[in-house]
DNA sequence: GAAAACCCTGTAGCCGCTCCAGGGTCAAGC
DNA sequence: GCTTGACCCTGGAGCGGCTACAGGGTTTTC
């Protein structure tokens, strides 16, 4: 199948199939003689495992992984757990940084009704105060900012 | 104060104080004759204000319009309310769809006991068997992967 | 035989930074 | 007077995970 009735059948924008290619995270298929893409049964399976993945919003470079798994399946796969584990202490991670900053947003909401004149928002001087450190409860939990990633690449 | 000065004080990096700048989100300085930024109280004031609203993850366009309202307190603030609740709606969605994605990840966590090999990986056969869109709870929600953005711009 | 739909490659854009190359400046210590 | 190191400058590239576009070619449909 074409390009296009794969990323159908998947539910994947074409641009993207055609950035896993690059990625690496789909093997390249044959062409037609037009130079077209022809895929077959298994890329659709690889590409539904990799969306997938994306679900769980799983990093493209642990998914790499992961389908080094599928191709060598006689591999140790003791990996695949700490990957799962590491994915999900991401996640748990991320998740209390945010309920703290639901808990934030929602009391901010309720302190200005409507009508007001900037100078008097209570949502503003909530802000301009709490950027002074009074009364902050979150400067101390801050969401996770880009969460690391990327030390010592590159030269 | 020189740049470095005001990043140990605001607990920022220099290079991100220049990256404001160049967005728009922090006036330029005056400079000292060898060229040195020079700030003052405001300048530090500003920053720690927008480094607060960056910890509820807010994004810097709404920090803009934020930082707008200060500076014109006589502005209605009406948005300001309207500001806020699209934060809010947008950190619970996440939240929603990170709360499923965290069932997912701990239910995959006990499929593989230590030692196996990957054909036999309960990982990741119910990755490869989720993938399928056999009992998967997760294609339904998604997490929301960039979440919208840039609709009708350029050109 | 023309229009619409599809495909190709290659490149640039988004966010919010972070890092680097390749310079200049300035204070302290020898 | 000279080195060392800390700081500063500009401009540009890089990250992840796409998405969009320019500028072409091909195939399908009317």
């Amino acid at each position: 199948m074409r390009i296009g009735e794969l990323g159908r059948a998947a539910g994947v924008d074409g641009e993207t199939i055609r950035y896993y290619e690059k990625a690496g995270l789909l093997p390249p298929p044959a062409r037609a003689l037009n130079g077209y893409r022809a895929y077959g049964a298994a890329h659709l399976e690889r590409l539904a495992f990799i969306r997938h993945c994306r679900a769980l919003d799983v990093p493209l470079a642990e998914i790499r992984r992961l389908l080094d798994f599928v191709d060598r399946p006689d591999a140790d796969c003791g990996d695949i757990n700490r990957l799962i584990e590491a994915q999900l202490a991401r996640v748990r991670a991320r998740l209390k940084s945010m309920r703290a900053l639901e808990k934030q947003l929602a009391a901010l909401r309720s302190r200005c009704e409507a009508g007001h004149v900037a100078a008097e928002c209570g949502i503003l001087h909530e802000l301009v105060a709490a950027a002074h450190g009074e009364a902050c409860a979150c400067h101390a939990s801050a969401p996770d900012s880009a969460a690391g990633g990327r030390e010592a690449k590159r030269r």
